[in-house]
Order: C-alpha cells, then sequence, then structure tokens
DNA sequence: GCAAGGTC
C-alpha cells in the first residue's frame, strides 16, 4: 500500500469492446482519458476508481483473444521441409506472433508502472488460459504485481461493478489444469492437423482432376480432428439415405362421420408389412364393420416451456426459425452482447443460479409495444403466470444462461437479423419463467371385429408460455363425443398403403446436436468448423439448411473408412479429452499422457500412409486421374501377356497402377483401350513362361498371382497360376467377389453404402470406358456384366438403374435394359413386368416373380404367391407394382347383411380379387 | 499452404 497515492492499476480484458464497456462502466464515461497503446486495436483506457475505497488509478487495456500460438519450428514449417511423420516428434515453439508484439510491449510498459493487475478475460477455460499468458508477461515485466481476478459474465453496470468489488485471485490450480488441457490439446491438435493434411494434399491434389472451379494451386485438403468428424456425421446420414430400401407397408384407416362432425381412427397396429396378414384382418374387418366403443379417456396434458437458453439451443434455434447459420447467428449474437442488449453468447449454462434476479429482468420487458403486457402479466402475482425455470442440467460456471440486459424496442443501427434475434433471446426467457401451456386430450378406442382403433383430439385449455413463444405451436383438434359402449358403422374403412422413407439430410440444427452429443469443437467454434466444410468444397448446404458431402468430402471419409480407420469418427477427440480429465484431477502425468498419446496418433498416421491406395481408390470413384500422373506413374511390372485382340496391332501388358491394383492394358492406349481388370485382392502378379494351352489367339503368357488372404474368401488359394485370357474361371470369380480395385466398389456393401449407393457411384465414375472381363463389352464392369448369372451379389446387381432412374433389369437375350410394364389383361390386372425393349427378344418376366427368385426383400410372400389362383397375387402388389392398393381411396360401403365367402371380394363376390381393390367398389 | 482456440 503506498499512503495516500492512488494505486495504478492495470487492467486486462480478452477484447478491445470490453475493455471500452467496462473502461465506460466504471468510469460512469466521468474523466475517462483514452490513449493510443502499441497497437492499434487495444487502446488504454485512464480514469479513476475507488476499490473498496482504495482510490486507484485505472488503466484500461486489452488483447485480442490469445497473446501466444504454437507451430513448428522453422525448419518444419515448409511443406517439402520434411517427412510429415516427422511432425509427431519435431520440437514446437511457443510465441508471440509478429501481429500481436506490439500488444505484448503495451503490457509490459504499463506494467512495469503499476502496482496491481487485474484480469478480466471472459470466465471460460480459454479466458482462463489467456489470463495466464497475460500474467505471463505482465510478471516478468513486473515481479512485484499484485494479480487478481475480475469475474462477470454480462456487461452490465450491477456486473461490472459487483465483479471489481469482489476482486479475487486466479485459480492458479484450475488455471494449471486448463493450462494443461489447452497444451496438451493444441498440441495434439496441430501435429496430427498438420501431418494429414500435409500428406493427404500432396497425394491427391494433383493426382486427380479436381474441378472446383478455383485455382487448385491453393486448394488444400485438410484434415482436422473436429472438421474430419464433423464431415463424418454428414456423410453418414448420406449413407443411411443412399442405402435405404423403401418398404411398403400396409394400414387400415377408419373413419366415421357424426352430427359433430369426421373423427378419423388409426389402426392400432399401426402398420404391416406382410400384405396377406393385412388384408385377412381387413376382411375381417370388412366382415362385421360394426365398431363398439371400448374406452374413452380424458387427461390433462402439459407443454412445457424450453430450458434457459445456451449457445448451441440459440445456434439451432435461430437455424430452425429464421434459417440463420450458426455462424451468422453467432456474429450477430456477438454484436448484440458487446452493445450490452444481451449476456455473453457462448456459454453452455441452461440453468439460472439462485442469485440471478429474473423479476428485474422481466421488469425491463414491461415497456415493450408487443410482448410487454406478456412481461406485466408475468410479474402480476395474481396472473399466476410466473414458474420458476427449469433446470436443463449444464453449467459451465462462467456465464449465466443467454438472457436480455438490457431493454430495447429496436435499434436504429440494426438489421433484420438483430432484431429477430434479440426477439428471440427476449421471448426465450419470457418463454422460460412461465407456466406450461394447458391442453385436454380425449382418446377414443374403438373395436371392430376385434382390431383395435384409436382417436384423439386436443383442446388447448391454457396457452400460457406458448402466448409468448410465438416459435412453438401445440396443434389441437377438436373430435366428437363418444360413450362406452356406444356403436356404429364406420365411414369408411381402407386398407391403405405406405412406403417407409429414408431420413432426411441433416439440418444445421441436427449437426450441431450431433457435435455437442460427441464434444466436437466448443461453443465458441461449432459454427467454424461447419464452415470450414463448405469452404474446402467438402460439403455443401441447399436453401432448407440441409448438408450433404461433395463428392470430395465423401471420398475421403469413404478412404479412411476402407482403410479400417475411424479417423472421421468422433472417438479419438473423446478419448484424448478423457485422458486430458485424467491429468487434470491428477491420476495421470501429463507428459506420460501425451508420449502415449503422440506414439499412438504416429502409429496411426504410419499406417494409414501404409494403406493410401484406399484414399487413391476411393478418388477413382469420383474423380478422373489427372494427367499430371496419369500413364507416367503407371509402373510396368513386367512384361507382354499376349498380343491384342482389339487393335490386332499392339501388345497387351500387366501393369500395376498407382493406387496398387493390377490390370493388362493395351500399349495402343489411349487409341485402343483394352484392357483386362484383375481383381483388387492381388499383392503381387508376375509374368510367367507359361502359356495357356486353351486360349486364342495365342501365345497367351499365364500370370502368377498372389492375393491378400483377408480380401479373398477361405476356400481361395492365395497363390495362383492364371490365365487372363478368358478361360480361367476362379480369376474371374475372384474379380467378380473382390471387384477390381479403383474402379468398382467392393461387392459386399460396405457400412451403409448398399445397393443403390453403389449404382450411384458407379454412374458418376468417370473411368468406366474400359471393357468388361467377362464379355469384352464396353460400358460395365465384370461384376456388371448381364452376360453373367446374379450369382454372388444377389438381386442387387441383377438391378440396373436406368437414366430415368427407375429400377430395371438386363435382358436376358441381349442385355439392354428392360422396361417395367403393367399388365392390363383380365388376370393379371395391375401386375408388373419386364420385357425386353428390342423387338427382336420375346424376353419378359414377371416383377414378382423375379423377386422370388432372388431373394429380394418381398420373401415373405414368396411362398404364398406362387400359386396364380392365390388372390393375393391379384391386387398388383409388389415392388413398384402399388397401383392396386392406391385404388383404395374409395369409401367403405356398408354390410348388406348378405354371407360373404372368406375368399371372395366382399364388394361384388368376385373370387379374383378382395374388395380393396375390387373395381366395381365407389360406384 | 496445415489444427483448433481465442478475436479484429
Amino acid at each position: 500500500m503506498s499512503g495516500g497515492h492512488p494505486i495504478r492499476v492495470l487492467n486486462v480484458a480478452e477484447k478491445p469492446s470490453v475493455a471500452k464497456s467496462v473502461a465506460g462502466i466504471l468510469s460512469r464515461n466521468q474523466g475517462l482519458i483514452v490513449r493510443h497503446g502499441r497497437s492499434r486495436y487495444n487502446r488504454v483506457f485512464e480514469f479513476s476508481y475507488a476499490i473498496r475505497g482504495q482510490p486507484c488509478q485505472m488503466l484500461f487495456t486489452s488483447v485480442t483473444g490469445h497473446l501466444m500460438e504454437i507451430d513448428f519450428d522453422d525448419r518444419y514449417r515448409k511443406w517439402h521441409s520434411c517427412d510429415p511423420a516427422d511432425l509427431y516428434h519435431a520440437p514446437l515453439r511457443k510465441f508471440v506472433p509478429e501481429d500481436k508484439l506490439d500488444i505484448k510491449r503495451t503490457l509490459e510498459e504499463e506494467a512495469s508502472s503499476c502496482q496491481w493487475l487485474v484480469l478480466w478475460l471472459d470466465c471460460d477455460r480459454e479466458g482462463e488460459n489467456i489470463a495466464f499468458e497475460v500474467v505471463e508477461v505482465c510478471t516478468v515485466a513486473n515481479h512485484q504485481l499484485n494479480i487478481w481476478r475480475a469475474r462477470f459474465s454480462a456487461l452490465i453496470d450491477r456486473d461490472i461493478h459487483e465483479a471489481v468489488q469482489n476482486l479475487g485471485r486466479p485459480n492458479q490450480l484450475f488455471a494449471d489444469a486448463v493450462d494443461a488441457r489447452q497444451v496438451f490439446l493444441q498440441e495434439i491438435d496441430l501435429r496430427i492437423g498438420a501431418s494429414f493434411t500435409r500428406f493427404q494434399t500432396m497425394l491427391l491434389k494433383d493426382a486427380f482432376v479436381l474441378d472446383f472451379n478455383r485455382n487448385d494451386r491453393n486448394l488444400v485438403l485438410s484434415y482436422g480432428p473436429c472438421q474430419f468428424p464433423t464431415l463424418g456425421f454428414i456423410v453418414e446420414r448420406y449413407w443411411e439415405i443412399q442405402s435405404h430400401e423403401p418398404e411398403e407397408f400396409w394400414t387400415i384407416n377408419c373413419s366415421h362421420n357424426s352430427d359433430e362432425g369426421t373423427c378419423t381412427f388409426n389402426w392400432m397396429r399401426g402398420h404391416l408389412f406382410d400384405y396377406t396378414c393385412a388384408v385377412l384382418i381387413y376382411e375381417m374387418c370388412v366382415q362385421e364393420p360394426t365398431a363398439t366403443v371400448t374406452k374413452v379417456k380424458q387427461q390433462e396434458k402439459l407443454k412445457y416451456p424450453p430450458h434457459p437458453l445456451n449457445t448451441i439451443e440459440l445456434e439451432k434455434r435461430a437455424s430452425r426459425y429464421f434459417r440463420m447459420s450458426s455462424e451468422h447467428t453467432m456474429k450477430v449474437a456477438e454484436d448484440l452482447y458487446q452493445a450490452g442488449f444481451i449476456s455473453y453468447p457462448r456459454t453452455e449454462t441452461d440453468s439460472f443460479s439462485q442469485r440471478t434476479d429474473l423479476h428485474a429482468i422481466v421488469q425491463e420487458q414491461q415497456g415493450h409495444p408487443v410482448w410487454g403486457s406478456y412481461a406485466q402479466q408475468l410479474l402480476d402475482p395474481g396472473a399466476g403466470l410466473w414458474r420458476n425455470p427449469s433446470n436443463g442440467g449444464h453449467d459451465d460456471k462462467a456465464h449465466p444462461p443467454i438472457h436480455p440486459t438490457k431493454f430495447s424496442a429496436g435499434e436504429s443501427g440494426w438489421s433484420q437479423d438483430h432484431q429477430k434475434l434479440y426477439e428471440l433471446v427476449v421471448r426465450h426467457f419470457l418463454a422460460c419463467v412461465s407456466q406450461p401451456a394447458v391442453g385436454a386430450e380425449t382418446t377414443v378406442e374403438i373395436d371392430i371385429a376385434g382390431e383395435f382403433f384409436s382417436a384423439s383430439g386436443r383442446v388447448i385449455i391454457a396457452k400460457n408460455y406458448l402466448d409468448v413463444y410465438r416459435f412453438e405451436s401445440w396443434g389441437g383438434s377438436m373430435i366428437p363425443t363418444y360413450v362406452v359402449g356406444q356403436q356404429f358403422i364406420p365411414t369408411t374403412l381402407t386398407l391403405d398403403s405406405g412406403v417407409t422413407r429414408p431420413p432426411p439430410l441433416l439440418s444445421e440444427a441436427d449437426l450441431l446436436n450431433c457435435m455437442d452429443k460427441a464434444g466436437i469443437g466448443t461453443d465458441a467454434t461449432m459454427h467454424d468448423h461447419i464452415k470450414k466444410l463448405l469452404d474446402r468444397f467438402y460439403a455443401t448446404k441447399d436453401s432448407n439448411t440441409r448438408f450433404s458431402p461433395t463428392n470430395l468430402g465423401e471420398a475421403l471419409v469413404m478412404g479412411y473408412d476402407d482403410m479400417g480407420y475411424e479417423l472421421w469418427k468422433p472417438y479419438l477427440r473423446s478419448m484424448m479429452e478423457g485422458d486430458m480429465k485424467a491429468v487434470s484431477i491428477g491420476t495421470k502425468r501429463k507428459a506420460e499422457v501425451l508420449a502415449t498419446c503422440l506414439e499412438q496418433m504416429k502409429a496411426c498416421f504410419l499406417d494409414a500412409r501404409l494403406k493410401k491406395v484406399k484414399l487413391l481408390e476411393a478418388m477413382a470413384v469420383f474423380f478422373e486421374r489427372s494427367n499430371r500422373s496419369g500413364r507416367d506413374e503407371q509402373l510396368g511390372v513386367g512384361g507382354v501377356v499376349r498380343r491384342c485382340g482389339l487393335c490386332q496391332e499392339f501388345d497387351m501388358v500387366l501393369k500395376r497402377q498407382p493406387a496398387g491394383n493390377f490390370m493388362v492394358g493395351c500399349l495402343g492406349f489411349p487409341q485402343c483401350r483394352n484392357v483386362v481388370w484383375l481383381p483388387g485382392s492381388i499383392a503381387e502378379a508376375a509374368l510367367t513362361t507359361n502359356v495357356c494351352n486353351s486360349c486364342t489367339p495365342g501365345p497367351v503368357y499365364m500370370v502368377q498371382f498372389k492375393f491378400r488372404r483377408l480380401e479373398i474368401p477361405p476356400n481361395y488359394n492365395v497363390d495362383h497360376l492364371g490365365c487372363i485370357g478368358g478361360c480361367d474361371e476362379i480369376l474371374r470369380q475372384l474379380t467378380e467377389i473382390c471387384g477390381t480395385g479403383s474402379r468398382s466398389l467392393p461387392a459386399v456393401p460396405a457400412r451403409g453404402r448398399g445397393p443403390i449407393a453403389s449404382s450411384s457411384n458407379v454412374e458418376r465414375s468417370t473411368t468406366r470406358q474400359s471393357a468388361c472381363a467377362h464379355c469384352r463389352q464396353m460400358g460395365h464392369s465384370s461384376s456388371d456384366c448381364p452376360m453373367q448369372g446374379s450369382r454372388s451379389r444377389g438381386a442387387q446387381s441383377h438391378r440396373m438403374t436406368s437414366q430415368s432412374g427407375e429400377s430395371s433389369i438386363p435382358c436376358d437375350t441381349c442385355g439392354l435394359p428392360c422396361v417395367l410394364r403393367t399388365a392390363n389383361t383380365a388376370n393379371n390386372r395391375g401386375r408388373k413386368f419386364y420385357s425386353c425393349q428390342s423387338q427382336e427378344c420375346n424376353f419378359f418376366v414377371w416383377e414378382d416373380n423375379l423377386n422370388n427368385i432372388t431373394g429380394g426383400r418381398s420373401a415373405p410372400r414368396a411362398n404364398t404367391s406362387s400359386s396364380a389362383s392365390n388372390p393375393s397375387r391379384r391386387g398388383g402388389r409388389g415392388r413398384g407394382g402399388r397401383s392396386g392398393a392406391h385404388a383404395a381411396g374409395g369409401t367403405f360401403v356398408s354390410a348388406t347383411g348378405d354371407p360373404i365367402s372368406g375368399r371372395r371380394c366382399y364388394v361384388c363376390g368376385d373370387p379374383s380379387h378382395f374388395a380393396n381393390v375390387c373395381p366395381n367398389r365407389g360406384t
């Protein structure tokens, strides 16, 4: 203490705007002197202030986020300076970057003339970490500094004055743990990110034609522990959609018109996938259609307001309600925060502390022209609208949930988005302290021939929070009155069909959810990772804020997935975070954990690099090889196999492509494109002097193959002396089973990529102009060859996708895709069949027979539909054959009392069909 | 030219 002299206090905030705001609040803008420091952005504010009665000369300046960075030593900085694998042990340095040196100097100079240092850094993990950096710089300049921490969460008078009058000490333990964690993650992120980014960029960028409409000298195929798992979520959902096979289901619907209106009853079984079963039940109902009311239940239902608002919820809701991107939302929220209208927008917390004066926040909103009256009601104890907010279960112990901190009925400088976001924050807050909406629900159950149906209606009794939270709604629909025991004849009773649908693409809100659950990124950075995927051409966002991977994004994830690594999954980072926790609570030593982790990561990197073929193969599915590394890189492995039978001019030679797969190609390429693709499972292939004695014209030299054990079925030998001339059954089978490396996908659909995915992938491939190894025709690979049986790949490969996107099959005789038609004959009306487009072929097959043969999804029906007398066939049922079912839009004709045979149509008595598809119904 | 984390 220096007698009567004021204490000189150096105050440091995380950013200039906070320094300005806090200085303004503390000085009440009286006697505030502003001067420039060495940094042009970070000014120094000076004013007098009394802390607990102690006169102080306050100096208030700021940093701009982190003062320090880490990077590799200079000699490792250039991309070609070292093997990327060296980056796992290359020395790092922590330093103040060039553009922050002037801030550092300001801090040093001011610190040397002060007695106190007050840290006004944000109260979060990174804030503590930055505080550490500030302390480090300042104490070097002045060892005597008395160091304090100010804790605040909103830039409003109340918070700030409270903070400065209740200064604490920086929590050394917490700061250490935070520091250890941050340094650890920083280091891991840098080493992994840089090594993989350099590796995959240098491997792929020039090897393929990546036409993204930009100068690809700057193209970087980055890899990062946050961006890749985020991409993984998008790709996974995309694959899920692609592999979805629509499945037809059946349901019985019932409605009843009465004086009070129409009531729709839903079948309590939901829906059935078995048509026969559904029809039997339907017929039962139709025979005894009288409905008896078995249950009438009336119940009060509550719909609760949301939890208090945190960052992720803010981003999700802004995306959902206003279609604002998360990145833009955070920018707008930051503006509102800096202007003092809302509290700190980067918070995990979704519950208010006991000390928060919630009423005061509501009071401020009373004057608003739109929601002011709602705020008044909330404060009126007689209205009974108030309810203490729920606890969402998250607390970052640094900031309260996002809430309004200053009243505004709109500012002149605000954009529409500022307006919307402020409104969302206010309405959300008001909703949080409101009673739930109350509804009265009525459920009625009826019994028709032993089958149960139910209908429900809801009447909203009190909207409560829904009055102010206009973004949410709660549908209400009235239903007529029924009493137990009441009987009636349904107005309609129909058997309807539907198909299962794939899930939708991920929306921005879904994506944030996935990231949140997996712990990817922080509140402040999640939107950055999403944007990075767009910037790197890994994903696109449609107008509906839904994300799809680009070919590039899908190829990269596919490549790593094929390696067997889950580098694109979030586990890696979660594991590291877990280890860090162990460090922070002292059960593991930091250096140990770091060393182990680095070893593991390096091993993973080296192994991934060994399997780089997988990346190249995946890329080749989507992109053309570039000239820059085309033929030159094809590694000749030796010798002439035979004379080319196509051009009859050049020799066919055994080659190994850069991607690792083998082929026998004509030296006349590109004029002659004759090629024999070989199985992707070949590890080695060497030409021998043995000549095949069955293939002509000879000589055709035989090749000694060595297959990779794990990639071929167990009943095949690893070593095989084979012939590429067409006589070799084993080679043909293995080509079919394993595919041919880069050109086709594995025969067995991996992960979520089902048959639909593979067909569309193959169509996108630009390297398909080679001939089929089986029939020598162009335009397909041997595994899709129409001249082959549908043996190993089953029903899926038997189908093609025609240009119009319709499912098709190849003609048995000529191989052309068949046309799917619908029969219109008396016996088979509505039944689908395939026939050849060519007049010469008489190829014809019933679609439902095809399913039986190939064992498609309609298997349960296969047993029953083989007999022509079975009526279930007549409904025109089958994949794509739903026309008969859709005719079920007509109404149920009420019972006449006539006896009905179980095997006849109830409407017209015809035994060839059931009532739901009867041509006479409804007329 | 690389990560993720702050922020301008």
